[in-house]
DNA sequence: CATCAAATTTTACAAATGTTAAAAAATGAA
DNA sequence: TTCATTTTTTAACATTTGTAAAATTTGATG
């Protein structure tokens, strides 16, 4: 459980942070009865936050740092995923359906995350409908933003995307390293040194 | 609504045919509810389901049919996803978000499918926790497998992706053009009669 | 500042995929 | 079946992207 005092913020502050992240603000009502279930947790860069073929009982919301998803293809890491500040973390498919998951998720910065166990989201979606409703609509967020880039992988160019990439996410362009964010964009970090010479 | 004399099905037809669909017997208690609201619907094949630029205010569940959603590129039509009994179909931006949404949906076969208005449905999920909930488990079920599609475009090469799809989905290899198949993997009409011609 | 290690870019060549056009095969209506 | 149309495959060539290795740049540290 959260312990306010440790860290030095009011209530009042830490319902601003939290409201920030993932439309929190909708559950108006319900927003004190979930804060007070919230785990405030920091962790160092390069810490492995979640990893690969275990089941993860809990979901995070990240307050400051950069994370991705990343997954073992032979030899090599395939980046699929980029979150920062007030997006949230966790493993899909083990998440959903507490099967081993398939992806690891690193901290690329030193973060500070709250996190809620799956035991305790499911007790509130079971006993709440407003947070029963709210949880439905965050993850049709997050299925519209993996579909977009489904689509976007599809039927754009290898620049197009980078471009798209630079537009919508510059701060995380500052933040990782292009190997990632070539492995990001599903093409070889060579390539991608190509498309930024290109545009220069 | 449904008017089960027109069809020649008692209720109980049709609640087995609905169960089948969309894990819908997760809300044993409350289907009964839901089946009445349904609406069934029948269009040839060729029918434009949904059309890009518009808002949809339905979703619809395949009872029979097939149906491809794709949006235009240039003068192409670009594959994204397949349906067919037992699936789902909607516009996830359109619907979600009552935003036009980009895609177009056809039907490539005579189909059945039973239609739900937004409205319906949002003032179920708004009084019914037991649906609320499965509105959210449909939708987590969903990200998964659309993650799971966007990983796979990113880590296997053309030729894994249409043994894959071969293996998960052969009857729609043998209901769907090839050309609208090629799309769908993201690769030219001649890249995916290469591969084909390397199988055999 | 000098040095080392890590990250990024560049080069050279190979492999994969795309484009266009044409040929072949399959489909479906009369 | 025949014929016309559509779909799929093949061929030839162009372009994109990948791999491996070398060169350069960047960043941290003494």
């Amino acid at each position: 459980m959260l312990n306010f005092s440790t860290y030095g913020q009011t209530y009042e502050q830490l319902e601003n942070t939290i409201k920030k992240i993932s439309q929190l603000s909708l559950i108006e009502d319900s927003l004190s009865d979930f804060i007070v279930l919230l785990e405030k947790v920091e962790y160092p860069k390069g810490h492995i936050l979640i990893k690969a073929g275990r089941v993860e009982r809990s979901v995070y919301f990240i307050e400051k740092g950069i994370a991705r998803a990343y997954l073992d293809k032979d030899d090599k890491e395939i980046t699929f995923w980029f979150g920062s500040e007030s997006d949230i973390l966790l493993s899909y498919n083990s998440f959903f359906v507490s099967q081993p998951g398939y992806e690891s998720i690193e901290l690329l910065e030193d973060s500070v995350l709250y996190k809620i166990s799956n035991d305790i989201l499911q007790n509130l979606y079971n006993n709440n409908l407003q947070l029963a409703n709210w949880g439905r609509k965050l993850v049709e967020s997050e299925l519209i933003k993996t579909e977009e880039r489904f689509i976007s992988r599809q039927f754009k160019t290898a620049a197009e995307r980078y471009k798209d990439f630079i537009n919508s996410q510059p701060a995380i362009l500052q933040r990782v390293q292009l190997r990632h964010i070539a492995s990001y964009l599903g093409i070889s970090q060579v390539t991608l040194s190509r498309i930024r010479a290109d545009i220069r």
